[in-house]
DNA sequence: ATGAAAGCGCTAACAC
DNA sequence: GTGTTAGCGCTTTCAT
């Protein structure tokens, strides 16, 4: 029933040669005779042999395995990132454990030691925050590590870690710029959690935004809800029930943008008419007809794919290779959930 | 710099004992005192030691891990679905290896090869087609399979293959016996692929629903474009362009539905007041206001997590346990893409 | 061009 | 209670 699996061993049983031959040949080495070979190879395939990773990872120390942590591959921003990840991983043979942590530290510090555990040669992660304990520990390993999405931005460690990540600074500028040109002065901030770089980054983009329009800034209008569309539904009846409510929003990511945007609507506001929206992320659903939000776009996929061929550089050259920081570009998709100008915009 | 990491025989050194007792102490298997114990523990504790999976992985001949294959984790569906199954495994003590093979049948044959090599314990499939060539040896080996979404259903195969899926027969019922309630005649189908068990039983309960109601059924009417948006428009651009065209049409999954909605806005008509529409899933997206799909509900992170518990029960218990078959139900969530009748249905 | 021997880190069967 | 021995399947010197 539960037959044994079919080993090197049994090859070279039936091959009259010993184990080692057969590994030389079943992992192309030269110095193996043509005859020697193509029997062997016969026989390999005759018995259906599937070589065991297991074995060889042990002997090898490298699994081809990545890590990849994030927070909820449900939140709509990350599966197309994942897929960027798991098909570039799979092009060049590795592949992918997922784990989801949330946004519960222990789980992430839990996670790294597991896969760590499990011999992954190398761990993506979009969770990275700038106190991190463990990342001290994987620099001082040169353990291949690559945060992506939100980065390390404090010094020392910033400058060791390899990442990729769009630029969220200009994203930011550019969402509030846009606002203020369509002749907005009171705009509402929904940000995602000022720990982690992406929402510090929005944040201080579209404040300086505001600060180059010499727009004063309202504290009020600026409230912190993490990337969390509850959150930000939360936060938008509070924007909207202010004694002076603001004109327009500027949601951090597109999920919070769409909970702002049910509220707006549920308030009786029509979008863009009685206030402006605009996201961050350019997820499928922002471009759908009737909610056609403007929003600033991030080569998602992309992202993903570049932080393995970083992962990887890492982890085949090891430190012969530079820190890696990639910041791809962000750009503004205008739609219609800001309204326009009939002149283009109302302001320079 | 790259330090060996610590292995049970520093350990044993250390406390002066052999490794096998390190192990057991490890495994709080029984049999050690107190007192060797306790001391085993601290030194570990102290050295920070973190177990070799792979090591253990290659003695015990299970690895905690499980494979899952999707068609695209980017595919609006898939995120939910692969949620519950990544966190009910976490939940559980195993780790998920993620491939998506679209719908490239190679591709697919291959990564259950591979994934068998890197030896996980069981694998999770939402790409079954009835004529998988490597069922049959799965089967026959007893390797732990769960088909979820798609399921077999070709005897004599179907009858030994774990699954857990929707109703699908139903909810393709119900979709269009509420377009007939509502006073549709011409329904038009844009269908999954005809190959998967989705799309067929979705098919299949929608002709049922129109035979019940004695409506002619169209051959036209019905066209198969595999689950994919892009087809889901060529498809919708076709039933429009009919001489007689439909006045409603059910998507067989939603995005399939907003592809078509697409293509019906476009076309200068609206939803509801010119053509109904009808998807299915109940992703997100559909429940936005101005999109307002009217759906078939899946449990989709329900789904995942049962996948992973009835896969659990095959690892651990293996032949002991029956095969299980598992359907959830479905059911029709009311929005506004069909309209209503000021009085409720116009037929009963 | 092939083989012998060792060992990756861990666990399991069996002694004592 | 603890140790001895063996071995999972593979790769890697080092001989020959």
């Amino acid at each position: 029933m539960t037959r044994r699996r079919v080993t090197i061993k049994d090859i070279a049983k039936i091959a009259q040669v010993t184990p080692t031959t057969v590994s030389m040949v079943l992992n192309n080495r030269p110095r193996v005779s043509a005859e020697t070979r193509r029997n062997i190879l016969r026989i390999a395939h005759e018995l259906n042999y599937q070589p065991d990773f297991i074995a060889r990872s042990l002997r090898q120390k490298q699994t081809r395995t990545l890590g990849l942590i994030m927070k909820n591959i449900a939140d709509p921003f990350y599966p197309e990132l994942a897929y960027g990840i798991s098909q570039t991983a799979t092009e060049r043979g590795y592949n992918v454990i997922l784990c989801n942590v949330g946004d519960d530290q222990l789980a992430k510090n839990r996670t790294i030691n597991l896969m760590r555990s499990r011999g992954v040669d190398g761990i993506i992660s979009t969770t990275v925050l700038n106190d991190d304990p463990y990342l001290e520990q994987l620099v001082e390993e040169s353990f291949p590590f690559v945060a992506t999405v939100r980065v390390v931005t404090k010094s020392p460690l910033a400058e060791k870690i390899d990442s990729v990540s769009v630029d969220n600074w200009s994203g930011g500028y550019r969402a509030v710029d846009h606002l203020y040109k369509l002749g907005h002065d009171r705009i509402g901030i929904v940000a995602g959690s000022l720990l982690a770089s992406t929402g510090r980054d929005r944040t201080a983009g579209a404040r300086e935004a505001l600060l180059d329009r010499r727009i004063e800034i309202d504290p009020e209008l600026i409230v912190d809800c993490q990337f969390n569309s509850a959150l930000a539904r939360q936060a938008a009846r509070r924007l909207l029930g202010m004694s002076k409510p603001p004109t327009a929003i500027f949601a951090q990511d597109d999920n919070m943008a769409l909970g702002v945007r049910e509220e707006v609507l549920k308030s009786g506001r029509r979008i863009p008419e009685d206030l402006a929206l605009v996201g961050f992320d350019n997820i499928d659903t922002a471009g759908l007809t009737g909610i056609d939000l403007t929003t600033v776009n991030q080569r998602i996929y992309e992202m993903g794919a570049r932080s393995v061929t970083v992962l990887l550089d890492r982890i085949e050259k090891k430190t012969l290779v530079p820190v890696q920081r990639i910041i791809l570009p962000s750009e503004l998709v205008v739609r219609k959930s800001c309204g326009h100008h009939p002149r283009g915009y109302s302001r320079a």
